[in-house]
Formats: C-alpha cells, structure tokens, sequence
DNA sequence: CCATATTTCTAAATTCTATTAGAAACCGCC
DNA sequence: GGCGGTTTCTAATAGAATTTAGAAATATGG
C-alpha cells in the first residue's frame, strides 16, 4: 500500500502504474465538465478511467478529495496558461494587446485545451463549501492577473479612466466562463467568438 | 386528498391553506439558489417552509417535479419581468435605450427581486436533463426577446453593424448571469454594477 | 522462478435521502 | 360539539451511491 494517506501532496513517484492515477484524474475532470457534481458518480469516472469503482480509493481519499483536486488543478492550469502565453509577448506589447491575449488565452484554454479548467468554472459554485478552500486561493491569484492587466491599461490611458475596472473585469471574466454553458463547437467558430469578446473590451473599455 | 395528480398543471383554488404550497415553492428557490441543486435536500426545503419533508408530496409529486416548477417560474418571472419594463418604455425610446433599461431590469431582477431567478440561472447546466424541457421552452422566448432588441438596434444604426449580435449577445447574457457567482450587495453597489453593465453594451456593441 | 509488495478486483456494509404508509391533527360547517 | 374532508405528522421503507474488507491478480527484484 501507500496511497494517498501523506496529506494533501501527491507522492506516487513510482513512474510506470501511477499513470493510473493520472487516468482517474483525467476522467474525473472529463465526466465532471460535462455532468457537474451532482451527476458525477464514482462509477462513471472508474469507467472512463477503465478500472472498478473501488480502484479510486487506492489513489484518492473520497470522492471529494477527487473533486476538489479536480477543481484545483483546473484554476491552477488556467493561470498557468494565461501567464505563459502572455510571457512569450514580445517587449512592445501594449497594455490592451495583452488583454485582448489573455482573452484569447483564455477562451481558447477553456474550451479546447482543457476539461479542467472547464470542470473547475462550472461547478465552482456548486461543490461543498469545504472544497472550495484550496481552489479559491487559486482563483484569487488568478483574479489578481487580471486585475493588474486592467489596472496597466488604464494607467496607459488605454482603458477609460473613469471605467469601474473591478466590475467590468468580473463581467468580463462571467461572460468568458458563462460560454461553457452554450458553447457548441459545431455551430459556431472559435475565432470569432474570440474575436467578439476582444471586442466587447476593446470597444467597452477602451478608450475614445 | 386531490394534490398534484391533476397533471402538470398547479389546481388548488383552496385559498387558504394552500398558501402552503406557495411557502414550499418559495423555500425551494432560495435553498436551491443558495446551495445548488446537488446541495439541496427536502428536508432543508422542508425546514425553510416550516413544514416536514413529507409534506411537500402533498403539493408536488417528487423533489425533481419542485426543481423544475422552481426552474419554470425562475424563467419566466425574469421574461416578465423585462417585457413588462420595456412595455412601460415611452414611445420615443430608441432601441439602444431599449437595450440598457433591459439590461437594468434583468440585473435588478436577478440580484433583488427574486430567489427564482437566481436558482434558475445557476442550476440551469446542472439539473438532470429531463427537468430542462419546460423551462427550456421558456429560456428561448427569453432569448429571442433579447435577439429582437439588438437587431433592432443594429438595424436602427444604434449597434456596429459588423457586430455578430448573437454571440454579443451570449456573452452578455453570460456575464449577467455569472454575477450571481460573485455578487455580494454588501461590497458594491447596484447602481454602478448596472452601471458598468449597461457601458459593455453601449461602448463595446454601440455604432461610432 | 520464487517471494514480496503493489495494485486492482469482487462482494458486502454503511450511509444518506427520497419516498411511502398510515395515523393524528386541524379546519370549516352543520 | 361532533363529522367529513383536508392537511400534516411520525415512523418505516427503499434505493442508490459511497465507502470498507479482504481476497485475487499483477508486477518487481533477488
């Protein structure tokens, strides 16, 4: 034996069947994206993960230490994400092209790259208070990214001065993480949906 | 007897005592806007109305048939709601006029008004799919309000006429209704949220 | 190729809620 | 003040899902 019992962290060096643990994690994140919490059920993510229900508890203390690392992963590679990509813009780069990156950063991570991140903005309302502990001070560094891009702009003169830049950024960021609830790859192009909502800030907060 | 077998339909001319019904209904949105559907039990539901559990089958015929009739009129209230606000509107409104005092109502709505309205957004994505067709029927009519207010606007001149309107107006709809996830009356103010609101609409889909 | 530890399974127990049965309380009305 | 119907309660049932127990299988290392 030797699971999960070390405290929060995640042992497991042994490389080649802790892969198995990465597998239940992925399948938790795919069903939970698509199902939300209450429809996610210990049996649906053993099946995706293609082992027996009780193999989880080999690698995860309970369902809910499965969900919340779940939840935390999927904050935690949003931001990494974001952060990234907006570090490989070149020097020049203004303040407004870095929100409208980080707008494409996000939508693209969102809905292509990741059930996580999905999995995470749709049931962070909904999971147990007690779980939501460990992801919030993800989100909260996340919220601080965007924050300071606001705030680089309108010191720029980029972004309207008299623009209530908290506020708009949370509409913002609803608006980003409400797509999951609509989004339909088959009916609509990503390029555009980017396109759009670069637009909504680009014209909603920017300046002239 | 003769409690909800009648159908779908909600009889009970009784007046008295079936305000009972109401007192149950009521306590369903604000547990279910407040905890979510996995959260809510019948026994919280129950305690809230002052009843105990097994007095809501007297009104309704499951927890699910109380989720959707809280759902229902979740939707419908804030379709209500905006339309009779807009009927209210002088003639001489222009249609981007239109557009901010619709966004006024709904956000007023949902933040103040009515516990069905927050229940109704928040669990829309995550209640089984069965309970979705009703008030699905009524999402779209409330979709389709929305479409006509910013075609008009667009057709009017008052909106970009290369906005793509629909996926505007997804992601308007998105970012007010994600403020349920967020909003806290305590640290901000109303006001200025319809306030920043209505500016994303007026700057990021208005012409000039 | 055997011994040992790791990993996963089957079967069973536990728990948590929705739901039902049936008895009591309540209410208006004669 | 008793009577019929309505409404609500207490107590029991049922069912589904998580979670344990303990046995098999699988891999690993000498």
């Amino acid at each position: 034996m030797e699971p999960h019992a070390t405290g929060t962290e995640v042992p497991h060096a042994t490389p080649k069947s802790a892969q198995t643990r990465q597998r239940i994690l992925d399948a938790a994140a795919e069903v939970l994206s698509r199902k939300g919490y209450a429809g996610t059920r210990l049996a649906d993510v053993a099946a995706v993960a293609g082992v027996q229900a009780p193999a989880i508890y080999y690698y995860f203390g309970s369902r809910d230490a499965l969900v919340e690392e779940v939840m935390w992963v999927g904050a935690h590679l949003v931001r990494l994400h974001v952060e990234e990509v907006l570090a490989a813009l070149p020097e020049g780069a203004g303040p407004m092209d870095r929100l409208m990156v980080a707008v494409d950063a996000h939508l693209r991570f969102e809905l292509q790259l990741s059930d996580y991140a999905t999995a995470s903005i749709r049931n962070a309302g909904h999971v147990p208070e007690q779980l939501r502990v460990r992801p919030a001070a993800e989100e909260a560094l996340y919220s601080r990214l965007w924050r300071d891009l606001f705030v680089a702009a309108q010191q720029a003169g980029e972004v309207r001065a008299d623009l209530d830049t908290s506020m708009f950024r949370l509409l913002l960021l609803g608006a980003m993480n409400w797509v999951v609830e609509w989004w339909n790859p088959r009916t609509r192009s990503l390029d555009e949906l980017v396109a759009t909502a670069q637009g909504m800030v680009r014209h909603g907060a920017g300046a002239r």
